[in-house]
DNA sequence: CTTACCGCCTGTCGGC
DNA sequence: TGCCGACAGGCGGTAA
């Protein structure tokens, strides 16, 4: 379940084998994605430079002259760099040929994630009105509370909104409203200033750190024929209901918000 | 407008 | 051992 941690270490990974290089050809084994891979992907791409390797939310943009191709990991793909000619795998759904040889290749199970041609990423429907990021400074404590006014909704779903804020998926929401003591299922525009800030230094600090743990795996992305970009992380009570809480040993509780599991201690966060 | 739920997919796991 | 249903989940789409 690549997170945002996830998406920005495999950006890190493929962008130096990518930029600056003219693409030869594609090839889409399997194009029916999320949305169906157009058509015309490979007329747009071929012979065309790759300028640059770019993240947005859980996006990534491959950024040519012409336009750029989005790329959404969804929950299952990743993506890897081969230098050999080792054979396509299962699920290894579209492939980027280029003139240095090396081939970026796509692999998606589950087929959640997407690759779509946009003349303006930016603009794309999907893009534009996406919330600030996670670690940018227009995302803090300030903003939070405002945009939380008058919600009635739950504060975890709140924060996974990414028309709130990108990048906040499941893991982390639990984790960051454990961390900041606050209560998921408590009402967003009833947490106050000083827990939104609070709960903005602990979502910072959870992607910074798992960002900088990617950074060691780095190498996976070459010729990996594992899963590149999922990291051991220490998590504190995700996958950890009917366990004693870190904090106080208290049992964690496990419950469904919608449709997704939540993990809280009854007595930590309020 | 806001909020909640659906469904796309396949690999994994528990129960029988 | 083998089958089968439940579950996992990002996130756009849609219903209420």
């Amino acid at each position: 379940m690549p997170e945002l941690p996830e998406v920005e270490t495999t950006r890190r990974g493929i962008a130096p084998h990518l930029e600056g290089q003219t693409v030869r050809s594609v090839s889409v084994r399997n194009g029916r994605l999320r949305w169906p891979v157009p058509e015309d992907l490979a007329v747009q791409l071929e012979g065309e430079v790759i300028r640059s390797v770019e993240r947005r939310a859980k996006y990534l943009f491959l950024n040519l002259d012409s336009g750029s191709v989005i790329v959404h990991l969804g929950m299952s793909g990743s993506l890897r760099i081969i230098t050999d000619d080792s054979a396509a795998l299962t699920h290894d759904h579209v492939e980027l040929v280029l003139h240095s040889g090396v081939r970026l290749r796509y692999n998606d199970p589950r087929r959640f994630g997407c690759w779509l041609w946009a003349p303006n990423p930016s603009t794309h429907p999907l893009i534009a009105s996406l919330g600030p990021e996670p670690l940018a400074p227009e995302f803090n404590g300030a903003y939070l509370y405002r945009r939380s006014r008058g919600k009635s909704t739950a504060v975890k779903s709140f924060i996974m909104d990414g028309h709130v804020v990108v990048g906040v998926g499941n893991i982390y929401a639990n984790e960051a409203l454990f961390k900041a003591g606050i209560h998921s299922r408590r009402q967003a525009g009833r947490v106050s200033l000083s827990r939104y800030r609070r709960l903005v230094e602990v979502v910072q600090e959870t992607l910074t750190a798992a960002i900088l743990m990617g950074g060691t795996t780095l190498r996976d992305f070459v010729n990996s024929d594992g899963q590149p970009g999922y990291f051991a992380q220490s998590l504190l009570v995700y996958g950890r209901g009917g366990q004693p809480c870190p904090e106080c040993q208290a049992t964690l509780r496990e419950i469904r918000m919608n449709q997704r599991t939540t993990i809280y201690c009854t007595r930590c966060q309020r």
